[in-house]
DNA sequence: ATAAGGGCACCGC
DNA sequence: CGCGGTGCCCTTA
């Protein structure tokens, strides 16, 4: 059960720190883009904190999007990685961005 | 088994 | 460039 929620948070786990990506990857990662809603929920539904970095993931315009427990904290904890968050966006995505190949990648 | 929601992505205006 | 509407998948009630 949960597989495909398992797979996300796995996905998530690789996220390198200081690294983001996008549900759309992930999703692309599993085999399709538009299981990016999927993603999210997989994530919201209650992942492993800590363990699975979910608030490395973002939405695919570089919008910081959701978290379950607030925006605001999943801001904080990219500042805390190093990662530069301005207006609710990510600055330098392409940068820091995780394409799905890496990802796919174990 | 059916219905509704959700941390989205994409296209069009 | 910004906003709005639509479509897909999965999960939970």
């Amino acid at each position: 059960m949960m597989d495909f929620g398992d797979s996300v948070l796995a996905m998530t786990e690789k996220i390198p720190r200081g690294r983001v990506t996008n549900y759309g990857e992930i999703a692309k990662a599993l085999g399709d883009v538009r299981l990016a809603r999927a993603v999210g929920q997989a994530l919201k539904k209650n992942p492993r904190p800590v363990k699975v970095p979910c608030h490395r993931v973002v939405c695919s315009d570089g919008r910081i999007g959701g978290y379950s427990r607030g925006v605001s904290e999943k801001i904080k904890l990219l500042s805390a990685e190093g990662i530069v968050v301005e207006n609710n966006r990510i600055l330098d995505l392409e940068r820091i961005f995780v394409s799905s190949s890496e990802l796919i990648k174990s």
